[in-house]
DNA sequence: CCTGCCGTCGAATCC
DNA sequence: CGACGGCAGG
């Protein structure tokens, strides 16, 4: 036992075998998933609790798995023995869990099924839809993320206080809204947690043998619980039990979906912690970029307060390179990881990163042309694609037909003849009587029904076929006998669904193999919460590409942070959020803390952003970093930007026909000019082309403008 | 009543 | 540049 804690530091030994509650503050890199784990470890083998009275809670699916190896090695045990009755998950996983145990006590029927945020605007629609609202009024997603903001709040319809018109509405289309879920056995995500809140908090007798149960629960990224969350996890707290939370202030980064800091603070008042166990000394980076994480996160205010420190040496300096345009900033990406990569760096070890998504595109495309493997994270999810959820539809009926939004998805789909019209019938009749759109189905009339007919044979069908068989064997079956291989392989261009299509029985095969549950039930809800990022592709030599979000918890050797411009990072929609420009900043700190080795810094004076042509100034980040730690790579010539023609490597790439024209441009970026109106200020950027052409101005006192160029009154300023 | 086309509108991070 | 909604033709 002793050897589990003799590799650790003072700080981590202290925080590892902490007698009751306590708060760990741990910095980018400073062994906290392993503290975590020592932890369970420990508390396992010194006899102090078993497995089944503990509850670990982590952000994501993957940190959970990772926990669990990374316990049966430490442990020396099976996996099953040293984890058997553990409660290892994400809020939403162990919600799901509950939910599914105590279906009945919260009118649930068993098999409810579990909407992603796609799914959840489609139903917002349809309630929209059904209470004739005007959709130009009351955007769809405004409501989504008024709906969903109450939730995550703990509030329900009758809850919400509404002064105005307008709130009052909004307030009766979340009733609508959620009366329409429970008639179809449905749940999204913020309602998982929130029911399951409520389950808890309403059953005493229920919330005492949990209590009693969990003598130890676990927290990991405590910094990015919800209020809601938090709420729950005090639920699940009996007064015996210990509340080990581990965070980091710096490294939140989801206040936009309700995270709370305020969380750290609060769980020092309410259980009475004097002070946070601090871990900063960090093990992952070389000085240099640690310099550089604390010299940017120092901006932020309220910090709970810590510096991150090493004893490995300085390294290299940060490389920090402009380019002229995004093409020629991936052109840069490709040539520097193919000379790390001579020099020993595997593709593997080097991670790409950047604030949103699309501006994968670029990047994919030039590693692509130069024949580099790479694998992008995030994105569009494996369950989230199109093909995968209607298969799993077909699988859900098959075990659930009451399910209204998966008869919706596919009852036309491979199209067979069922439109809006005769829908709508049926949805008519459905309310009318209070039954499934499946119950309607069967029941429908000789005249309608005759396709409603054939619909519910061709379920019953699968349903009955696949009574017995082994899961995969259930998925490839549907999957054939629904229809949608057909269709999918007789679409041009459908391949790559028909390969995920393949995958998805490969998926099911790997669940059941993993899962102690290997039924098409336990599948399908583990479907709705898992991104579903397989084995495929996993064990290849492949550069990383992912946003900065999905980074979090990981490192590399090598880390490029791209696209570092005012109005892509920080995001131009973080000026308008309270403390927006703070979150981005935090988020820029956990880009930094991902490096190990070296770190390299890109931006481009010019991008393709959403069709058009930006212009934007380098992001003040940069600016942010202290000078002695960067080294420029800029003054090394390199050729401008050309339009690029179709490399013989990428025969079946069709790349973008798209010699850019120069725009005219007047004054320079970051120039100093005046408006009568407004009076002096900076330029920020510009966008469009000919007369379209627009300036933004940045004015210290109005803020920012954009003008037609055409009819902008500016003068220069002399500088 | 379905399918395909065209136009408009929107555009960030994720369980 | 892409997704989705509306409309018209089959």
């Amino acid at each position: 036992m002793t050897d589990l804690l003799s590799t650790l530091n003072s700080d981590q030994r202290a925080a590892v075998t902490a007698p009751a509650s306590a708060l760990i503050l741990a910095g980018a890199g400073s062994g906290k998933t392993r503290v975590l784990t020592t932890r369970i470890a420990w508390l396992i083998q010194s006899n102090q609790v078993s497995p089944m009275g503990l509850l670990a809670v982590t952000f994501t699916n993957k940190a959970a798995k990772e926990m669990l190896t990374r316990l049966t090695s430490m442990l020396q045990l099976g996996y099953q023995n040293s984890t058997r009755g553990m409660w290892v998950g994400t809020f939403h996983g162990l919600c799901n869990r509950l939910l599914r145990t105590h279906h009945r006590e919260v009118g649930l029927p068993q098999l409810f099924t579990i909407l992603d945020s796609s799914d959840q605007l489609s139903a917002v629609k349809r309630v929209l839809r059904g209470l004739n609202v005007d959709t130009e009024t009351f955007d769809p997603r405004k409501v989504q993320s008024f709906i969903n903001q109450n939730k995550e709040a703990g509030l329900r319809a009758d809850k919400v206080e509404a002064w105005d018109p307008y709130s009052r509405h909004l307030v009766e289309y979340y009733a609508e809204y959620d009366r329409q879920l429970n008639r179809e056995g449905a749940v999204d995500f913020a309602e998982l947690m929130l029911r399951a809140y409520e389950l808890l908090s309403r059953n005493a007798l229920l919330r005492e043998h949990y209590q009693e149960r969990f003598r130890h629960i676990l927290v990991d990224e405590f910094q990015d619980t919800s209020r809601l969350q938090y709420l729950w996890l005090k639920l699940l707290k009996g007064p015996e039990t210990a509340l080990f939370a581990v965070g980091d202030d710096d490294q939140s980064i989801y206040a936009f979906r309700g995270a709370n800091v305020g969380n750290m603070r609060q769980l020092m008042d309410d259980l009475h912690i004097a002070e946070p166990i601090k871990l900063t000394r960090n093990y992952r980076s070389v000085s240099v970029i640690l310099d550089a994480a604390n010299a940017v996160i120092s901006r932020n205010e309220g910090r709970l307060g810590k510096d991150l420190w090493t004893e490995v040496g300085k390294g290299e300096l940060i490389r920090h390179f402009q380019a002229a345009d995004d093409i020629a900033e991936a052109r840069f990406l490709v040539e520097e990881i193919q000379q790390r990569r001579r020099e020993g760096d595997a593709y593997l070890d080097q991670a790409v990163l950047y604030r949103s998504n699309a501006q994968s595109r670029s990047i994919e495309h030039a590693l692509f042309t130069a024949g580099i493997p790479y694998r992008v994270y995030g994105g569009l999810r494996f369950f989230e694609r199109a093909e995968i959820k209607h298969a799993l539809a077909y699988l859900r009926l098959a075990a659930f037909p009451d399910d209204d939004n998966a008869f919706m998805r596919v009852v036309n789909f491979p199209a067979r003849g069922i439109g809006a019209r005769g829908l709508e019938a049926l949805d008519d009749q459905a309310r009318g009587a209070g039954i499934s759109l499946w119950a309607a189905a069967c029941g429908a009339g000789k005249t309608t029904g005759k396709k409603f007919a054939a619909f519910v044979s061709l379920i019953e069908g699968l349903k009955h076929a696949i009574v017995g068989l082994p899961l995969m064997e259930q998925v490839e079956h549907v999957v054939a006998g629904s229809g949608l291989l057909e269709y999918y392989q007789n679409e041009k261009d459908g391949e790559d669904r028909v390969d995920n299509l393949n995958e998805l029985a490969n998926a099911a095969a790997g669940f059941a193999a993993e899962s102690d549950e290997p039924t098409l039930e336990a599948f399908l809800g583990h479907a709705a919460l898992e991104a579903g990022e397989h084995a495929a592709a996993q064990g290849q030599d492949a550069v990383q590409l992912m946003s900065v979000h999905s980074a979090k918890g990981l490192e590399f050797q090598t880390v490029f942070i791209t696209g570092l411009e005012e109005g892509l990072f920080p995001h131009e929609n973080s000026r308008n959020e309270a403390e927006g420009l703070e979150e981005e900043r935090r988020l820029m700190y956990v880009a930094i803390t991902r490096a190990r080795r070296q770190l390299y810094l890109t931006h481009a004076q010019q991008r393709m952003l959403h069709g058009q042509i930006r212009y934007h100034l380098p992001s003040q980040f940069l600016q942010e970093i202290p000078e002695n730690l960067v080294q420029s790579l800029t003054s090394r010539t390199r050729a401008p930007a050309a339009p690029r023609v179709a490399n013989t490597r990428a025969e079946n790439y069709h790349p973008r026909p798209v010699p850019r024209r120069e725009a005219n441009l007047p004054y320079k970026i970051g120039a100093r000019v005046v408006h009568p109106k407004y009076g002096e200020g900076v330029v920020a950027a510009y966008q469009g082309q000919g007369a379209e052409s627009e300036i933004k101005v940045i004015f210290p006192k109005v803020g920012d403008k954009w003008f037609i160029l055409e009819y902008a009154r500016l003068t220069a300023l002399g500088a």
